[in-house]
Parts: structure tokens; C-alpha cells; sequence
DNA sequence: TAGATATATTTAAATATTTGAATGTTTCGA
DNA sequence: TCGAAACATTCAAATATTTAAATATATCTA
């Protein structure tokens, strides 16, 4: 993982509303839909939509369409493979 | 460590100047001088006081005054709590 | 103590991000 | 097929961030 791709993690990672949705994951199951994370946040749809784009883009989400709907998972690998960078910073 | 944290320390992960200075730590040696940060990043100095002290005011560095010098440690206990933090995330 | 060195602060300009209104696209169901 | 539902995109306004010039502060040294 190179350092512009550190730096669009850690700037998706930045976002008080971005990281409640990451959260959601843990507590409520394995994925998350879309109408279900604009439930969760206290904004208006386009706006949930850019957080969720932001998310995706850095690759922490990804989506899959079903029907009209779309479905999120929690991008495991680059989470780890982020945290491995984190480690990395220690001598 | 709550939300606000993780977001502030993100924050300062998210540029790549301070993603340079903190692999720095690991390249060089424990510590880094503040000459030396200044060297190394490609910034006027106050840009540079600029990007220290985000690193500092989210505890990623800790700062000790030597005299006219100032002297950088990393914080791998913030830096451990952070990535406790992310990983949490995974369910 | 005067001047030089190291770092911080203030200010302003350029750029990026966040947000929501308006609107567009896709898909479902009647 | 038509209207509604789910989500995306465009645009503009508000806000935040990055950067450097100018200047300030603190400390060292001659």
C-alpha cells in the first residue's frame, strides 16, 4: 500500500459521520444498505451519498447492486492492510 | 478513545507531508529535530510548524524543547489506541 | 547585551471539503 | 407503460485546509 493510497484511507477515515457508518458494521451485522445509512445519519441523501462515495473510492467499502437497492460489506483486506501501514510507522 | 479522536487522528493521517514525517521515526532513528523535518519536507517553515503541530495536537508526537531545538518522539502508545480502534471496526 | 538562530504565529490567498436543492438514472410494481 | 422508489450527479454556498510572506518570540553566542 503506497502513501496516496495511506493518505485517501486516512482522509475518508477523517469524518465524524463516515466513521459512525463503519461502526454500524459491528453493531448491527455483516453489511449495511444504503436506505439504512441514510436512516443513520442525520442528512439529507445526497450528502450520505458523498460520504458513501468517499468510503467506496478508498476502497474501505464495497458495494454490490441488488435491484434498486445497494448493499455494503466492509472491505476487511484494505482495513488490514492499512492497519499494517500503521504498524509499520513503529521502530 | 471516542469518535472525535479518531477522527482528529485520521486528520492528521490524511497528508502526504505528515505521512513523510511520521515514516521518517522508522527510517532514521527514535527522534526527529524539527531542522531536520524541515529538510526533508519540500515546504517554506512555517508550513512545515504547520504540519508538526497537527501531528501534535492529535498526540501522534510528543515534543520536548532542547534549548533553540525542538525534539520530536513518536507516540506509539496514541498510535496502538488508534489502531485498537480500527480494528474494533472488523466484526 | 546585540545579533543570529530556531521555531511559532498571524494573515491572506488558493484550494478542497461538506452540505443540500434540484435534477437525473435505474428499477420495481400496479 | 406509468408512477414511485432508491440512489447518483450537478451545482452553488458555506466552511475548512494548505501554503507562504511577514512578523513575533525565545534562546544561544560572541
Amino acid at each position: 500500500m503506497d502513501n496516496k493510497k495511506i493518505e485517501k484511507i486516512s482522509r475518508a477515515l477523517s469524518d465524524a459521520n463516515r466513521i459512525a457508518i463503519l461502526q454500524q458494521f459491528k453493531k448491527r451485522k455483516d453489511c449495511l444498505y444504503c436506505a439504512e445509512v441514510n436512516d443513520l445519519l442525520d442528512l439529507t441523501q445526497p450528502s450520505v451519498s458523498h460520504h458513501l462515495k468517499q468510503l467506496v473510492d478508498a476502497d474501505l467499502l464495497l458495494s454490490q447492486k441488488e435491484g434498486r437497492n445497494l448493499k455494503y460489506v466492509l472491505n476487511q483486506q484494505v482495513l488490514d492492510e492499512y492497519i499494517a501501514c500503521l504498524n509499520e510507522l513503529k521502530s
